[in-house]
DNA sequence: GTTTGTATTGAACAATTGTTCAGTTAGTCT
DNA sequence: AGACTAACTGAACAATTGTTCAATACAAAC
């Protein structure tokens, strides 16, 4: 046999990066293999090396463009004021972060496993979205609003704050994301608020 | 050859599980073979199965002795106002984290490779720590000194916030433990606080 | 100094790994 | 209808995997 009915280079790539991203989510990287890949999307070992030179090129290209949407799709409204600009990023982080478990999970965990240059690529991409929050609360700092010793370790301890939401959350449990998302919203308000309120 | 000199068990057990723990946090349990392990701690392959019936027990002993120090090592004053007891934990939850790097990242990172028994065993030992500083929440919750809508999620929520310093923190940096410390917990209480203290 | 038990070697096992590629079939274009 | 190209198969490759075990050299006890 060879080339199968129906195949189309278009839909068996995105067949690959879905099955890839659900494996590697739920067993790991390095626990799942390229033939485990080709079973899940219906198709010879061989197939795959069609759309990845190898297969940590397959883990890096899900991890890039995830923060690559991820980056793209929060918009930052320098017009407003910095409470209402760190709102509307606590309130989209968690509903982005909501939407994608897997690509989150595998760009946190999955580190290791990229070689020295594409883990600097990913490094950026991480730190430009970290630097978007370190952004809003520097602003917040300069005019009072908020009152932190360090801003880059409250953007970073807000961020692991609300990435925390992934490892418990889940659609069908007591809460709605909406009752979370305004939670969070208000730990984090109150930890940075400028007004003095110390216990 | 065989038996070599200066041989113990109980040396060797230990220098398996430092090898172990070093390596499986370096570059994950999966990405790791039992033969890296015997090269690291310099001896063959099939002396190490004198210390662990198989390759995933190993890692299962390194999370649950790691999680049994930790509840072991944590004394909740009891007789201290819920904020003297929450910012004893906070202190201590950073110092215990800083000092054990690798046993932290394993334990939150294997979890996968665990056979669902000892999953089951993990989870509990975990939530039995998670319990102890929601006791401590919902003690201050009580009697007004923190104010939160949901003790269990500012209790996830606090946790994450605090395992996050091991992702950046290093000794060499430019702030000390104790300053860090002392930033994470003037974030913790206030975003606990019981005085109303919105944006 | 002999005996007993302990710690390790070294080789072997079947299974699985990532990757390559010549061959073959399906879709597409003229 | 025929030619061309794109997509996939199927088999092969050497390397590595976790695990087992008889043989053996050491340490400890007497």
């Amino acid at each position: 046999m060879a080339r199968t009915v129906g195949s189309h280079s278009d839909t068996t790539a995105q067949r690959v990066r879905a099955a890839a991203l659900t494996l590697f989510a739920r067993h790991g990287f390095a626990a799942v293999s390229m033939r485990q890949i080709a079973t899940e999307v219906g198709v010879q070992v061989g197939a795959l090396y069609n759309y990845t030179p190898d297969k940590q090129t397959l883990l890096f290209d899900l991890m890039r463009s995830h923060l690559e949407e991820l980056l793209d799709a929060f918009e930052d409204r320098q017009d407003l004021p910095p409470p209402a600009r760190l709102e509307a990023f606590v309130r989209f982080h968690i509903r982005f972060h909501h939407k994608r478990p897997e690509a989150v999970f595998i760009a946190y965990m999955e580190l290791r496993n990229l070689s020295p240059e594409n883990f600097a690529v990913i490094e950026d991409l991480r730190r430009a979205y970290e630097n978007r929050l370190e952004a809003i609360i520097a602003a917040g700092v300069a005019q009072g609003a908020f009152d932190v010793a360090d801003t880059k370790i409250a953007t970073l301890a807000a961020i692991a704050l609300l990435t925390g939401v992934n490892t418990w959350f889940r659609a069908d449990g007591r809460l709605t994301l909406d009752a979370v998302e305004a939670q969070y919203w208000q730990m984090v308000s109150k930890a940075l608020a400028g007004t003095a309120n110390q216990l």
